[in-house]
DNA sequence: CGTGGGACAGATGATTCTAA
DNA sequence: TTAGAATCATCTGTCCCACG
């Protein structure tokens, strides 16, 4: 059992933190996290050892306890993408409803699987009927074109949220069906239909065959719906 | 001719497995 | 726990075809 000195304790518990939380920025909490706690315990008993096993065991309670404490925390969708579009700070799920008239219902729909509901490019692929690497080539092309357009004038942004269309009355159950039936072009239109009318579809999940579908109504309500 | 879409190959990154 | 290897997933570039 090799005893540690104090300096190398950032050191260990940063390479290890970022291990078990896959993110730098929990990382560094974490590890400030585990380095009071561990300070905590040496002014309690300083004779206490400090080892490697006694750190990882400390950080790894330490992450449990703050994922316990974090469980029903919502992770904004910006943050789960920022790596991905570190220029342009896009978040997908705004520009898909704002722009998605200018992209094609199949690009659309493929943007909305796999960049908003982390669809893998295989289950897309499966789903509008393509093959994967169609998928991908699609899926850059649709990246592409979102962000050119992110590049113009905010005014066309503005003008996009603005364009309601008239008469355009799609309730949930349009959406769960055009999922049920693959219909792109469905999808598309109850899509940009709900989040005109303030709908937006939270989170989508396929299990056991069937889609989980979590919504957010206007006045911030999530409610669930399950696909037959 | 421009654009959208599909196919393919190679590169790159992420994840999983295994041995030390 | 860690490092390295193997495997898998994704991205990118290029070419081709169809269509208006």
């Amino acid at each position: 059992m090799i005893e540690l000195i104090r300096k190398d304790w950032k050191e260990i518990l940063t390479t290890y933190s970022l291990r078990i939380t896959g993110n730098r920025w929990d990382a560094e909490d974490l590890t400030q996290d585990v380095i009071v706690k561990v300070i905590e315990a040496v002014r309690k008993n300083p004779e206490r050892p400090i080892t490697k096993a006694y750190l990882y065991r400390i950080a790894k309670n330490a992450w449990i306890d703050s994922q316990r404490a974090h469980k029903i925390r919502t992770v904004p969708f910006e943050q789960n993408h920022e790596a991905a579009t570190p220029d342009f700070l896009l978040s997908s799920r705004e520009l898909l409803e704002q722009l998605a008239e200018r992209l094609s219902p199949l690009m659309c729909v493929i943007l909305l699987l796999m960049d908003v509901f982390n669809f893998t490019a295989k289950e897309t692929a499966v789903f509008v009927k393509m093959r994967e690497a169609a998928v991908q080539v699609s899926l850059g092309r649709a990246r592409l074109k979102l962000k050119k357009l992110s590049q113009e004038s905010t005014a066309i942004k503005k003008k996009k949220v603005v364009q309601k269309r008239k008469g355009t009355v799609v309730d949930l159950d349009v959406l769960v069906d055009a999922f049920q039936r693959c219909d792109p072009k469905a999808i598309y239109h109850a899509f940009i239909g709900l989040a005109q009318e303030g709908m937006h579809l939270s989170q989508l999940k396929a299990l056991n065959g069937k889609l989980h579908f979590t919504f957010r109504d206007p006045d911030d309500n999530l409610f669930n719906v399950i696909s037959k």
